[in-house]
DNA sequence: AACACACCAGGAATAATTACCTAGCAACCC
DNA sequence: GGGTTGCTAGGTAATTATTCCTGGTGTGTT
């Protein structure tokens, strides 16, 4: 499916990229310098005007684009592949909540579209120790919740804040946000209120693991 | 880039794959029946003749098919990355987090080991359009805090319990927890137990997505 | 054989896109 | 200020795509 509004968002994006606005872009490529001027998007009465494919490949000549990249910014969620990435993890657009209301990032069923949206890998834990770890139970409440699934990296550096997987000595496995972690010790705050906090020394730590993803 | 030959040559590809013949699709697209005949895509001067992006489109949605696929027949070496399985089908070990604490599961550095392990695909969005939606602000604390990443499914069916992005008629958007959902009425939930619950009329909510991962 | 139907080539008419032109506006330089 | 450049809205002329039409060919059916 091809929208008449998609086509123009993807021209104005494929502007963007390099630096020009429309008409600059339109002038590069060997067209008029107003043909693509938002006044001549639809005619006087009210009709949609769609481009020619031929103006369509002048543009892409003239920026040195594929029709990949094109497609990109039509439907940002097929980019990475189009264009060839043959990294296996996948990235998908990404907006900032602030932004999401304005118009022009999603079509009327919800999808993204238009080309001003960023990118970021998915899942891009590059841990090939990567696991899942189920939630049982309502200790985690409010945060995780029975039946929640949470990725887990035993590779990943942990910082303040963190949410992670701790194993002691005594062979406990808990979950918590980490509060403090010293050359000494490490202190975690508990997800449940009702639950407390521990503290523990660091030799009495077997390993860290950071919480990357959670299930909602 | 895009030439002549390649855009008719994907029509025509297209034709086929649908069981028809050029001019057939031109029909079945709302189009007149010789709008594709080979002898129109040339000038009686020789010139080349593009098709209107238009008529793209129209082909496109008679057929069901997608600007991917189209792609996929002017560049076969893009098809299996375009229209393929969008996901990355990759599985990870899953653990119960109530029999984590026994022995046998992890190794000396917190990497899973050991037979017992379930399996489970992950990401396993199964959307090839999910999208990324970056926190920002701590109107969704403690859920969600400044600068998580939320992985959003358009496609997902919403529940009760789950969280979901919701834009309203307004262009309000927001991430809110499901209550409630009707025939009439959707109920949200606010995440932060500072801000008020919403409702509103069916009608008045444009799309609701789910939201599937947030990062920790 | 006769007929109906789909497909294609080619011509003329219509509709649409693009080119060309003007004018207004903003930014920048001398 | 005067001058240049770039962007955009709007109009008209041109080029171009599409439609409509005719005729020819091949296929399948009665």
């Amino acid at each position: 499916m091809l929208t008449h509004g998609e086509i123009w968002a993807a021209i104005d994006a494929l502007a963007r990229e390099n630096g020009m606005t429309a008409s600059a872009l339109a002038r590069r490529a060997g067209l008029d310098p107003t043909t693509f001027n938002k006044s001549k998007r639809i005619t006087r009465e009210g009709k949609p005007r769609w481009p020619s494919t031929e103006s369509v490949a002048k543009v892409l000549e003239a920026t040195g684009s594929s029709l990949a990249q094109l497609l990109g910014h039509i439907d940002p969620s097929l980019r990475p592949m189009a264009i060839g990435n043959q990294d296996s993890t996948r990235t998908i657009p990404l907006i900032g909540s602030a932004q999401a209301g304005a118009s022009g990032f999603f079509d009327d069923a919800g999808y993204p579209c238009g080309g001003a949206w960023d990118e970021i890998p998915f899942p891009g834990t590059g841990d090939p120790h990567a696991y899942a770890l189920e939630v049982s139970g309502d200790s985690m409440e409010p945060l995780y919740r029975d039946g929640d699934t949470l990725i887990v990296s035993p590779q990943a550096s942990v910082r303040r804040g963190d949410r992670v997987v701790v194993k002691t000595v005594e062979g406990e496995v808990m979950v918590k946000q980490l509060l403090r972690q010293t050359a000494k010790r490490i202190d975690l705050a508990s997800l449940n209120p009702a639950h407390p906090d521990r503290s523990f020394a660091t030799e009495d730590v077997v390993w860290i693991a950071r919480v990357l993803w959670a299930t909602q």
